[in-house]
DNA sequence: ATTATTATTTGTCAAAATGACATTTAATAA
DNA sequence: TTATTAAATGTCATTTTGACAAATAATAAT
């Protein structure tokens, strides 16, 4: 076989952001590294990309594999390659944040594997560069969130609009004028307005919305400003 | 040396989408590629990223052996890696888009280099998947410049409004309306005007304008609206 | 010297979007 | 029947936007 005589070849691994709303609270999804060094430390869900993958691939298959989830929104953020990121051997690592509902995989991910959700903000220490992962992350999330209408990946099939201004508010740690807001993301005309309430936060009960999937898909790439002031 | 055991190992490459703006047209910089195989063939600026360097210093490094070029605004898009893109090897490649002002490189790019640049609409066939990095590239290119100034890193020093709406024109493949892009432009305050004026392009002549780096530099991630019904 | 030419520069106005602000409403609890 | 609490909605002044045309400055032509 031919090669590219004398280059140097290196370990090229994908690690994933992932970001789940709970219904309050902004979280990330780390495990228990299995392998040395730094076992048993946090660190984001990550893998090598095998030989008959591409990294898009091997990040969907390494976040099936540690969590069971599958058909996960996820977007390529950007390559980790400093020469002695990994202690161990030169590996280049691609940076994928995913965004998923909580409650749609909470059994899997207690019982069957050993992923666990942190507060974003208090969040353990984590191996090599993954904080800076982490940083990254949260700041493109911030910036396409604030564009595109991304977030509802987050939430369940039936939400309120209290719901989701409560996660604009987590994803870009600021509070949201509720008249405004609401406003905004009716002139979208993505949100169905269900009949049904969510009763559980208030007497009144709050009106159940779904995404109008037609429209989310067509209008992906629309330009929109969510975030007032926005400064990115 | 400690290493991970059994994981396959990658050559890892980075390629440079180059465009330019002559004061006319948007261009792209292509080079001939000097090793088999595709020997001969146009391509993209690139080269493997070396052991003890970053990818990012491996494209500064690749754009400046090639083309002399030094400081070049650089971003990285995003990791090509499909497994089959080298008909050699496994090969991952790192792509980036530059931004350089044409005229001020012209003369290295045609003695020194074998480089050339072709207008974007007008490149030959390009080898491997480098024909989807362009494309990917102009795209990336004009999202962020809808939103960011970053169009002024391939204007000379000395510019005009008139050769500015040119390149944005160029680039979001659109007309503008002369009236309402001017006053855009000088509400970001980015712009100081000088007292010269470029006579080459019209009897009246158009005052040349220079960028205040200052609030360059401060304002880069402000949020704009440099193009009208912006759909993304 | 006057006029014609041509690209540059600037102006107006109605419509839409934005941000700041408070009241009404629906349901349960007291 | 009233109190409570979160949800939903309304107003208004300001700013931004998009569509549209006239004035200006310098040279070239007569």
């Amino acid at each position: 076989m031919i090669e590219y005589s004398g280059q140097p070849h290196y370990l090229v691994a994908v690690d994933c952001i992932v970001f789940g709303f709970d219904g309050e609270r902004l979280k990330l999804l780390l495990v228990k590294r299995g392998l040395e060094p730094e076992i048993n430390k946090w660190s984001l869900i990550g893998g090598f990309v095998g030989a008959n993958e591409s990294p898009d691939d091997a990040a969907n298959r390494v976040l099936k594999k540690n969590t069971g989830l599958e058909g996960i929104y996820l977007e390529q953020l950007q390559i980790y390659g400093e020469p002695d990121r990994d202690p161990i051997e030169r590996t280049l690592s691609v940076g994928y944040f995913a965004l998923i509902d909580i409650h749609k995989y909470e059994a899997q991910l207690s019982d069957e594997y050993h992923a666990e959700w942190f507060l974003v903000n208090e969040s353990p220490k984590l191996i090599f560069d993954h904080a800076q992962m982490v940083a990254d992350a949260r700041k493109k999330l911030r910036y396409k969130a604030a564009l595109h209408p991304i977030l509802f990946e987050m939430l369940p099939k039936k939400f309120t609009i209290p719901q989701l201004q409560l996660l604009f508010e987590e994803v870009n740690d600021t509070k949201i004028d509720t008249r405004n807001f609401s406003r905004k993301i009716s002139s979208t005309g993505l949100l169905i307005k269900l009949e049904e309430k969510d009763k559980s936060g208030s007497k009144k009960g709050a009106f159940y919305f779904k995404l109008d999937k037609k429209k989310y898909k067509a209008n992906f790439q629309a330009f929109l400003n969510l975030i007032p002031n926005l400064k990115l």
